[in-house]
Parts: C-alpha cells; sequence; structure tokens
RNA sequence: GACCCCAUAGCUCAGUUGGAUAGAGCAACUGCCUUCUAAGCAGUAGGUCGUUGGUUCGAGUCCAACUGGGGUCGCCA
C-alpha cells in the first residue's frame, strides 16, 4: 500500500466520523510548488456534508489526520486546500530500500500477452522522419508495456506487394541498366526509391503528353502506356509468373537489407515479421463466415459489404465484386491469424491517424464477427510529422530521410562534444559510440517527449535541440551523476538514522517515488511522452540538488551517504526511464 | 456536404479523473566555474489558454455554436 493509498484510507475515515457521510473516493493531489506540504486534498466537494465553511473543515480533517501520527506530521490550509506534510521518515525508508535496485518502477509480472505492431512499412522507398516517429512509438510502447509485466511480441506487417513495388520494379526495367547497390554503392532501400521517383516522373510526362494531346487529364492519368504496363505487371505477379517474382525478390531483398541496417541504427527490433504477400489473401473465408451470420450483406453485383450506420458510421466494402480483397479483408484476416498463433490479449496498431476511420470499423468488425479478443485491439493512433513548408511527400522529394538525419545527429553531437572539449584520453571508439548515442537521444527524445496523438512539426533549417528539455541533457544528468560516484570512496555507503532532508533532496525523492505512478500511467495512455516528461523532471531536480548541496564533500557521513543514495538512486531512475523510450544512457561526456 | 482530430508565450511543447497566482525549453537579457561535469543552476521579461455562450463553489480542462488548421469519406495500402 502506498502512501496516498493510506492516506485516502485515513481521510475516508475521518470523514466518515465527523459528518457521517461515506465518500465515493478521496483524491489527492501533489500539492502546488508555491505551498507548505507534500499532498493536498480539497474540501470543496466536502462542504455539502460538512455544512462548515472551507478553513474549518479542512483544518478538523488536518487536526486529526496529525492526530493519527503517521504519515502526515503538519499541515495548513489554504482556502478550501488542505495541504499534508509527510513524514521524513516515509522517503527515508523509499530511499533505504530502493536506491540500489536497478528493477526500480517495474512492475510485477501479469498473466497477459500484448502485440504490438508497428513501423510496417512499404517496400518501394526508403523509411523518413514519419517512420522513424512510428518506429519509436511502437518499440517504446512495447518496453512500456514489458516494464508493465506484460509478455509483449513485437511485429512488422510488410507491406512487401501491391501497385506500388510495381512501379519500382518497372522503372528499375526500363531505366534501370541493371543497376544493382552493389554496383552503385546506393543503401538497396535507396535504390529501389529512386526508382520509384523516376517512375513518377515519367508518369507525369507521358500525362502531360497526352493532355497536350487533346485527351482529358482524368483520362490521361488511367491511360498512361507506362501504368497499364505496371497494372499488367501485378496481374502477372498475382499470375505467379516468375520472371516477376524473381526481380520482385531481387528489389525487395535490397530493401530488406536497407531497412534492417535503419532498424539497427534507431534500436528497434521485431519478434515477428508478416508479409503482406503472404496476408493478402487472408480474411477472405471470414466474409464467408460472417456473410453466414448476417454481419455482412452482399450486394447485386457480387461484391461484400457491412452496414455500420447504426454506429454512425458508413457502409463499408470488404470484398470487391470480382471476389479479390481490399486493405480492410486483409486486416481482418491477419487479426485472426495472430490472434491463433500467439493468444495475445491485447493488440497494438502503431499507425499514423489518417487510418482512424480504417481501424474504428475493423475493430466494430471483429466486434460483430464475435471474437473476444477485439476488446484488446487498440489504434494507437499518432500525428503526422509535418515541415514548415507542409506534410512530407515522398514522390515530391519533400521528405527528411531517416539516415540522413541520423548522420546528421551523430555530426552535430560530434560538433558540440568537441567543442565543449571534456573528452580527453577517450578512445575512438568508445567516441564514435558517444556520438551516435548522443545524436540518437536528441532524435528520441525530441519526437517522443511530444503527445503521440497531435501532429508535430520538424524544422531541417533549426537543428534539434542539445540544451534545455532534451535527451542529452537527461544523458549529462547520468553521466554527472556517474562521475561523482565514480570519485566517491570506498565504503560511502553508510546507513544512519534519517535527518532533516533539505528541500531540493526532498523534491528528488518525492520525484523518485512517483516513477511507478508514472510507469503504470504511461501504459495506460499509450504514452511514451509521460516518461520523457517525468525524466526531464527528475533530471531537473536533480540538478538543483547537485548545484545547491555538496556530494562528495559533506562532512556528516550520514547526509553524504544519503545524498549519494539519491543520486545513486536517480541514475538508476534516469537509466530505466532511458530505457523505455528506447535511448542509452553514457557513462561519460 | 458528412464525420474525426487539433488550436496554450515570438518558436517548439507540458498542463493528471475540473482545483490555488496557467508551466518548461528555445530565442532575448542578468548573475554563478582556481571546489564533486556550466550539455548545468539561479533570475528578468514574455499569456484575453482561437471566439462567443453555457454547466458550477471553481473551466486551459466538460457541453454547444462559430472561426482557423489537418485528416477521412465503397473497390490505394
Amino acid at each position: 500500500m502506498n502512501i496516498e493509498q493510506v492516506l485516502s484510507a485515513q481521510i475516508s475515515e475521518i470523514v466518515t466520523s465527523l459528518y457521517g457521510e461515506k465518500l465515493p473516493e478521496v483524491r489527492l493531489e501533489k500539492t502546488n510548488k508555491d505551498f507548505e506540504g507534500d499532498f493536498t486534498y480539497v474540501v470543496f466537494p466536502l462542504l455539502r456534508v460538512s455544512r462548515k465553511n472551507p478553513q474549518d473543515t479542512a483544518n478538523e480533517i488536518g487536526e486529526k489526520l496529525k492526530a493519527v501520527g503517521h504519515p502526515v506530521v503538519a499541515y495548513n490550509v489554504v482556502k478550501g486546500f488542505l495541504n499534508l506534510s509527510i513524514s521524513n521518515s516515509v522517503w527515508d525508508d523509499l530511499l533505504q530500500t530502493q536506491w540500489n535496485n536497478p528493477e526500480y518502477g517495474n512492475q510485477p509480472a501479469i498473466q497477459e500477452k500484448v502485440m504490438v505492431e508497428y513501423s510496417s512499412p512499404n517496400t518501394n522507398k526508403p523509411l523518413h522522419l514519419g517512420h522513424v516517429r512510428n518506429n519509436l512509438l511502437g518499440f517504446s510502447i512495447a518496453e512500456i508495456m514489458k516494464a508493465n509485466g506484460y509478455e509483449v511480441i513485437k511485429a512488422n506487417l510488410i507491406n512487401d506487394r501491391g501497385i506500388h513495388i510495381c512501379k519500382s520494379m518497372l522503372a528499375w526495367q526500363r531505366f534501370g541498366n541493371g543497376e544493382t547497390p552493389d554496383s552503385s554503392g546506393l543503401k538497396g532501400d535507396k535504390l529501389v526509391g529512386k526508382y520509384y521517383v523516376a517512375f513518377d516522373k515519367a508518369y507525369k510526362a507521358e500525362v502531360e503528353a497526352m493532355v497536350a494531346a487533346g485527351m482529358g487529364k482524368e483520362d490521361a492519368e488511367n491511360k498512361a502506356p507506362i501504368l497499364l504496363e505496371t497494372q499488367e505487371m501485378l496481374r502477372r505477379w498475382e499470375a505467379g509468373d516468375e520472371v516477376v517474382l524473381s526481380l520482385w525478390r531481387t528489389m525487395n531483398g535490397w530493401v530488406y537489407k536497407g531497412f534492417e541496417h535503419t532498424y539497427h541504427r534507431l534500436g528497434v527490433d521485431f519478434d515477428k515479421y508478416y508479409y503482406e504477400s503472404n496476408t493478402y489473401t487472408l480474411g477472405k473465408d471470414i466474409i464467408v463466415e460472417g456473410l453466414g451470420k448476417g454481419v455482412f450483406y452482399r450486394k447485386e453485383d457480387q461484391s461484400v459489404w457491412i452496414d455500420l450506420t447504426a454506429e454512425g458510421l458508413d457502409h463499408k466494402l470488404v470484398l470487391r465484386k470480382d471476389g479479390t480483397s481490399v486493405y480492410i479483408t486483409q486486416d481482418i484476416g491477419t487479426a485472426d491469424q495472430k490472434y491463433s498463433e500467439y493468444h495475445t490479449n491485447r493488440s497494438i496498431y502503431v499507425v499514423g491517424n489518417e487510418q482512424d476511420y480504417h481501424f474504428k470499423v475493423l475493430f466494430l468488425i471483429m466486434q460483430k464477427l464475435g471474437r473476444a479478443y477485439a476488446q484488446g485491439m487498440y489504434h494507437l493512433s499518432y500525428g503526422m510529422v509535418d515541415l514548415p513548408s507542409g506534410k512530407m511527400k515522398s514522390r515530391e522529394g519533400t521528405v527528411v530521410d531517416a539516415d540522413d538525419l541520423l548522420d546528421e545527429m551523430h555530426e552535430t553531437a560530434k560538433a558540440k562534444t568537441i567543442e565543449l572539449g571534456k573528452t580527453e584520453g577517450m578512445q575512438e571508439t568508445d567516441l564514435q559510440q558517444l556520438y551516435e548515442r548522443l545524436g540518437l537521444a536528441a532524435l528520441k527524445f525530441f519526437i517522443l517527449k511530444v503527445d503521440p496523438r497531435k501532429r508535430m512539426l520538424f524544422n531541417p533549417q533549426e537543428s534539434i535541440d542539445f540544451q534545455g528539455d532534451t535527451g542529452p541533457f537527461v544523458l549529462y544528468t547520468y553521466a554527472r551523476i556517474r562521475s561523482v560516484l565514480k570519485q566517491a570512496p570506498e565504503g560511502w555507503e553508510v546507513d544512519g538514522i534519517s535527518h532533516e532532508l533539505h528541500n531540493t533532496e526532498r523534491e528528488n525523492l518525492e520525484l523518485l517515488y512517483r516513477y511507478p505512478e508514472v510507469i503504470r500511467q504511461a501504459c495506460r495512455d499509450y504514452n511514451p511522452a509521460d516518461i520523457a516528461q517525468y525524466s526531464l523532471d527528475l533530471a531537473k531536480a536533480f540538478n538543483r540538488v547537485y548545484n545547491e548541496l555538496s556530494l562528495l564533500k559533506e562532512t556528516d557521513p550520514v547526509r553524504k551517504a544519503n545524498r549519494l543514495k539519491i543520486a545513486h538512486f536517480t541514475a538508476n531512475t534516469l537509466r530505466h526511464a532511458c530505457s523505455l523510450l528506447g535511448i542509452a544512457v553514457v557513462e561519460r561526456m
């Protein structure tokens, strides 16, 4: 039972005895910084039963709480706010039992499995900043769920087939002259992306020529020879044409190699890969099942639909008139497949908010089909990363390439580090690792500290900060603590009776105390930003301690030991929080 | 046209289930390194929380309308 629960129970009991009314729940808040106290109880809602003014009501409760003896040692009342000060022994107890616990914050294992599907790239172009946000969110959510006791399966559903890949393939056939990643030195995904752009260029030229020759624009867009040829290529792919399949395998192979490189550098990984070339036929049998159950209906043209007007949505096509599947057909089939393989209690889809409607429909369909697991499906819908000029568009080249960005971050980290000149005597390999980790930390923090649901702005003209509320700041605080601890003399960990805590120490401990709840909250909200914001608060709190008080030079051995324990505890927690964000700490910077 | 999301300081973002005088960082300005890492700390300045109503002891937070931005809307994924 934590302190809030103890307090809530005490208050509940006091209120019942004073006013004879049982409270549904007692809500405590963290006391505002400008007031004395640790927790605040707002008494306004109580006035109805206390029949006294706010001051008297609060005083009455405060007096009784204090009389209990623990944990409240003092209180004050401002208007209707009852501010409670908690005994130092609470913080001391936390410190002595947890300061050296590297697992602090982790929740006990629960018997629940969750699949987190993220990344899910198309294989016709390289990854850009939008994918980076997806990857970082997916990875972080997976880590957060693990810390909350879930068994997590990270899945990547690769969109490896379809008209867009055929576009790259056709353009390569036509303009590529046999170019390969080896022959050109280009990363595989970049090479394929290059031909995707080449296709678009050739296509636009054809359309333009046809329009100039007098054809209507829409007509031209549908009848451009290069497009017709691409559609023919897709038909041959579906028919199992070995020539097409072989080219498809080769080019996808290049892309996977390129992706693997970027994933590895980003530090994300997967337990399970799904390929749409395998899953795109799934779901048709479920459509039949749904027709039998009356969930779907068939139109005269043989296409199959679901009527969701009762749910405030629309009619939605689930199978084309020619019997081929659409996007949602696959997702219906894949959902069943995932469940039959893993029997997950929850399934999280990390996908952009442009697909909000799609997932709303998908989840409804699974429910109507009577799938019990539908209850645990969740769409982690995140906003786009916009540029000052607007949306990123691959075809138009207005994208921030993931690899380029990572290189840039590395170089910036290097320049800043050299400028500060604190890395004397470090090995070259260690320095390279430092630059890479710093650059990644800056990027990851920049992305993860904002609410996933909101769209965010990235300005390539302004480099991502290394100062202020940033990843490097958190790493700096960690490295600073490590540096101090390295210099601490042997045997500093003396035990002793608790003493009066300095304000900054107390605030540091209060934050440490909150960490497990932050982890639970981040899981409830599916929001890594909770962790990021918290780690900033914690780092700031420690830096205040550091600036106001001596650690190594403290003469009182017990105070010194406790202060170093706070430092150690903070470092552990920062490292833990960083790991949930996919950020690796550095021992020195 | 219908539906969904968003709007907080010059910029980028926080703001717990409705609570006290709306907070950080960046940019600007002022202090603090012959003492544990100054990628830090302390401070100054910067706000009609898009607008107008409503709900109530209390609204940045909830409701409605409006304005502005983004997204989606039967055969791309």
